[in-house]
DNA sequence: GTCTATAATTCGATAGAC
DNA sequence: GTCTATCGAATTATAGAC
């Protein structure tokens, strides 16, 4: 008796492996450093393995930094909160995820990773602050702004590790920022 | 007659044309994408010219980001105008200096770049924020604050390019920002 | 499906002529 | 001081045996 429905293969474990180590290794290392043999390494697999799988290096870092923000719906939070809401949803998520960090790490050098982190936060996070309401346009201005904040606190606090920074607890951070977020969010244009 | 004095030798304009190219490259590719050959065809040069000069790529990345922030003496400023004087200097700084681009974009990868980076904000803005009274503690948290904010403008703005943030204006930028590095500054600390 | 062997580049760095 | 030539290492990617 062989296995049914979506056919649990074998290679779906070394496929899921070779995708846990690549995320690792971009986030530690960006993506000009890590090296399809360094993650073979961690996955324990013939580098070939990777270029089966994935096709090319930039096909590996494709797979690997697909990445949903799953961020709330900002519609259902008291909106005196969206600001904390958003800073504490992205803190847990940077917390427990190495996706996002090796997305701003590799970035900074290679025009893929950053063609795809403008599309997450154009589309996802515009997304969710269009559903505040107000007009469109300022909606996008909006979210970059809180981009700016929220991407500056990952860089600054995983990427650099500027020590202030680090020594900070989530909860500290939350009340420190949150303001920030709050205003671009909800705060009036100013002149 | 030969010069006198500090004796302008002719090796000297070369070695600035190696550095205003290495800045350039170093800021539009990072540390590892930006070869020594490239940077000595942009300065119209022989790569052993850079080794001979610089003694190693990491030699020529120390010498091309050295850089001062030359911060204002915010203690000469209205208190309530800091976070404004701030926000306004990184951005006249940026837009027409390279060097802070290319140790975003470089700090991202090499453990070097970010050590250098460390440095620069801790002891720079670290000092000018210490000079705005209070306790040194928590002044420091107030600047790694400030920079969690300024970096990432400086990171979604030059290095992410994210369209939004591309295009409001500094004068803009300003209006929007400083009130955050305001609070940062001189702001009651949360609970 | 997995691995060995290697092709084809590209880079930093060195040696040495002029 | 400047350039030619090249070494040695490392990388992605491919071809093909098992």
């Amino acid at each position: 008796m062989t296995d049914t429905a979506p056919r649990a293969r074998r290679s779906d474990a070394t496929r899921a492996a070779i995708l846990r180590a690549a995320r690792e290794r971009f986030a530690a290392d960006g993506y000009d450093r890590a090296t399809i043999r360094a993650i073979a390494a961690d996955a324990r697999i013939d580098p070939s393995m990777v270029m089966r799988y994935f096709g090319s290096k930039e096909g590996l870092f494709a797979a690997a930094a697909e990445f949903d923000l799953r961020l709330p719906d900002l519609a259902g939070v008291p909106r005196d909160r969206v600001g904390e809401a958003l800073v504490r949803h992205f803190l847990d998520r940077w917390e427990s995820d190495d996706t996002l960090v090796a997305l701003v790490r590799a970035a900074s050098t290679n025009p893929g990773a950053a063609e795809r982190m403008r599309g997450i936060f154009a589309d996802q996070l515009g997304a969710a602050v269009t559903g505040l309401g107000g007009d469109p346009t300022g909606a996008l201005r909006r979210a970059g702004l809180v981009a700016s904040q929220i991407l500056g606190l990952a860089f600054t606090r995983y990427v650099l590790r500027l020590p202030p920074v680090v020594d900070l607890t989530p909860a500290d951070l939350v009340a420190w920022v949150a303001p920030t977020v709050q205003r671009y969010l909800t705060g009036p244009t100013p002149a």
